[in-house]
DNA sequence: GGCCATACTTACATGATTGTCAATATACCT
DNA sequence: AGGTATATTGACAATCATGTAAGTATGGCC
């Protein structure tokens, strides 16, 4: 009745000759590596131990090992995937050789949250419940909304307009924020149903930038 | 070390003296909005036979008999959701009252995508892999497509202006449903990272159907 | 009132998944 | 080389979730 789901077996693992032994961090990395490729491809269901056991090709205990329990397993799955999204986003504002252009940051910005494994995730952590908005992005959000603004502020004093509403910035952010994770999760779908080609949805991207680009230009 | 998740026993059923005895139509609904409600507060994971049927007042092989398996449920939950969505999209846009408001039916779009519950659910969906993009809502997507670009060339005619682009149509359209599928999931979060008090959702989408009204009024 | 269909229940079977434990092997250090 | 810390394993235990079977009770119908 399922076309392919459940187990998946990889055809990894055999009478595995030699025991391989790797430091603690790198069977860490390994172990999340998989772990969140589990995660983007099946969904929460697709996180059992068992199986990425597998894809890694050692023993499920091995997992228990090093992270404790599953729980503990999924804890550090959230931390590393706040931080990477925190370093993706930050260094996206970072690219300062666009002289002001803003839209071209808010591309970047988009690009970053709009990558599927990361947002997958994230949003998978939010359903579930999971992510107290502590542990979230909460200063990443006024940094980068104060990096915005900022470059607002300049591109309006030495073009003599009159300074961008704060709120408006704060605005623009959250769309960009909720329209990439959106379009993370119900992009594909949405093209397809709209009968768009591969790269309609790159063209999506820069229609976004633009329209955001207009904005800037015509709001104040 | 967890707040507050698992089982989370419902203080409902009794010794239960009598038996109650539900219409099988009645049964199943109140048992697709215990479903329903569970996946929206707890996601995927709380969607046990046992807790659902507490949520109800059942015993858990009342359910199997209604759906068969928990498959035959998840399934008729899927359905249900795209009945309902459908339903809020298509009513969403004959609210003919407005003339040629388009931004104010875009509006309308917007909250009905953005409802908590569904686009959890359909989230949950398409991120489990399920929701095969055919049973999806292929024909609504292009049905409110066509919706909103008929009202954009009547108004354009009306105004003696070019006719608009269709592709531009359908971009503003994924916008909308892109934006709103991620306000209903990361919104919360991201308006309580950024300190924004309890209206500032709604402001937010004001903010954003004025921005696709100037787009309308200035792009063509 | 008696009968029938069926919604519902209790008890059990089955399978899968997390977690524990003692034992083993490998890298590194002296 | 020998010793030690620890990454890794295989076998087992405990729990839990779905699903089955058989019997019970209730509403509708004659």
């Amino acid at each position: 009745m399922s076309s392919a789901s459940k187990s998946e077996t990889s055809p990894a693992a055999k009478p595995a000759a030699k025991r391989i032994r790797r430091t603690a961090d790198e069977a860490r990395r390994l172990i999340l590596d998989a772990a969140e490729a589990r995660l983007a491809r099946q969904g929460p269901e697709g996180l059992r131990l068992q199986d990425i056991a597998r894809d890694v090709g050692i023993s499920h205990p091995a997992i228990l090992h090093h992270f404790e329990s599953r729980e503990g397993l999924v804890r550090a799955l959230i931390g590393r995937a706040n931080r990477q999204l925190r370093d993706k986003l930050l260094s996206a504002l970072d690219g300062d050789g666009q002289g002001g252009d803003t839209a071209y940051h808010i591309g970047h910005v988009f690009e970053a949250l709009s990558d599927r494994g990361t947002a997958r995730l994230l949003s998978w952590l939010l359903l579930t419940g999971r992510a107290s908005g502590e542990q979230m992005e909460p200063n990443v959000m006024r940094e980068i909304v104060d990096a915005i603004q900022a470059r607002r502020e300049d591109w309006a004093e030495t073009h003599d307009q009159p300074a961008p509403d704060r709120e408006d910035t704060l605005f623009i952010a959250m769309l960009t924020a909720s329209a990439a994770f959106g379009e993370a999760i119900v992009g594909r779908q949405l093209a397809e149903a709209a009968g768009l080609d591969r790269d309609g949805l790159t063209r999506f991207r820069l229609w976004f930038a633009k329209l955001i680009n207009d904005h800037l230009d015509t709001g104040k």
